[in-house]
DNA sequence: CGTCTCATTGAGCTATATCAACATCCGTGG
DNA sequence: CCACGGATGTTGATATAGCTCAATGAGACG
């Protein structure tokens, strides 16, 4: 997961680059990926840094290509919201928008393939199917920021929990991860954060789904879930399907 | 705001469209005007009747004409969240999705501009600028969203209502009424489901607001306010200018 | 081995939900 | 025109989920 990325004096990496098959660059063809290395650079950030401000100007769009992100807006006395989490593959900009809505900090170590705005729009002209990839993403966030809307706005607590969850067990095994382990990228905070709960609910929500066996917790931090039980997690989470 | 609106069967009525200088429509010019208004149809709904079901198919986008429409999603057992309120100009629709992350129900009497998804793929492919247009109002849909969340996740009941009392307060605005009065578009039961509370709580900030002469209630069922004192509104919505 | 960070657990508090009564408006039919 | 009934909003009393404050535990790291 942790490969070489694309590097703008290294022309011919995005062919390599380790999230190739993931978000925005997953459906371009040779001769798009070649004009888009052209306009892309690499940035990274440490554990902790912080990559744009609520309210700056968006010169850039960024593509994650090693490690985690959060992205997340705060009121002024400091309560502070997570809005997602980027992830390897995830694609974050807005391309019509000048003003962030939304802070953006790293959370580990991270490489991120950045291309500034105006090389963005160029190659939307170019290439049809570059915009149509980053609306296809757009279209993606905004249906996993509806079903947080349903979660804070009426999941209790445990519906909460067990449903992030189930949402990292998901992307586990997107990963090729075994079906039943999976290691929270967050710790009790920051999933505070993102659920609307305070640090001390998500861990007794956590203790509770131990003690009745949904979950095991492992690691020094608890950081590590086996999940011994996704049917009745599933139903905790008030799960309905299409 | 209820004039009327484009219809299939009577070509040239795009440009008379009272929605015509809002959303998708606002930058088109004629050619691209007189494209989209052959691929495009009039949908009428009364109040209480269903557009979409979560799950549905999605097989057009619509742009709202007149009326109101309610988006929203629901748990099992009932409970509901509003994620959004569709008015005159707005538009709705997936592109890239298959199936509908959700329901669509009339508030009112609705008439709904209709664009078949195929056809509306097509315009894309043949007028960059319809497709920058429909990204414009996702990146918009996104941002409004990512405010629900963080108000959702981290705001009291007193500043959900202050904030959507001076967001009502804004729209009205852009509408040309008067700069302190505005007309509820929901009742009680919908602004709970909307902000992720009771129609008591939603009905006791009210109060408590009338009673520190933030706002006077007015109309038999106190959907019309006055707003008294913004700043005041303001501060308790925490809100943060940039 | 002490110190730091993070998670857990407990005790009590409070904002909001729940349950229930009442008020007000509006339409309808007599 | 008035009386009635249904819908919607308000208010009050009580319950409770989740928050706050505080103490403890358990790894990680120098």
């Amino acid at each position: 997961m942790n490969r070489p990325v694309l590097i703008l004096s290294d022309p011919g990496r995005c062919a390599d680059c380790a999230v190739r098959v993931d978000g925005v660059c997953a459906e371009l063809d040779a001769r798009q990926l070649a004009d888009m290395e052209r306009s892309v650079s690499v940035k990274r950030l440490s554990a902790g840094q912080i990559l744009m401000l609520e309210g700056d100007r968006c010169e850039h769009a960024v593509n994650v290509t090693s490690g985690q992100l959060k992205v997340y807006k705060s009121l002024p006395d400091g309560r502070t919201q997570l809005l997602r989490v980027l992830r390897p593959g995830n694609f974050l900009g807005s391309v019509f928008r000048d003003a962030s809505a939304f802070t953006v900090s790293a959370v580990t170590d991270c490489e991120l393939c950045i291309v500034p705005r105006p090389a963005l729009k160029r190659l939307f002209e170019q290439h049809r199917d570059i915009e149509d990839a980053v609306m296809v993403q757009l279209e993606d966030e905004l249906a996993q920021a509806q079903n947080r809307i349903l979660a804070l706005g009426r999941m209790t607590a445990m519906e909460r929990v067990s449903a992030y969850i189930l949402e990292e067990l998901a992307h586990a095994q997107r990963c090729g991860d075994p079906a039943d382990r999976l290691t929270l990228p967050l710790g009790r905070a920051e999933i505070g954060d993102l659920l609307g709960l305070t640090i001390e609910t998500v861990s007794r929500c956590m203790t509770r789904l131990r003690k009745s066996d949904a979950i095991a917790l492992e690691g020094g931090k608890s950081e590590r879930v086996r999940v011994l039980d996704a049917a009745k997690l599933g139903k905790l989470a008030g799960a309905h399907e299409h």
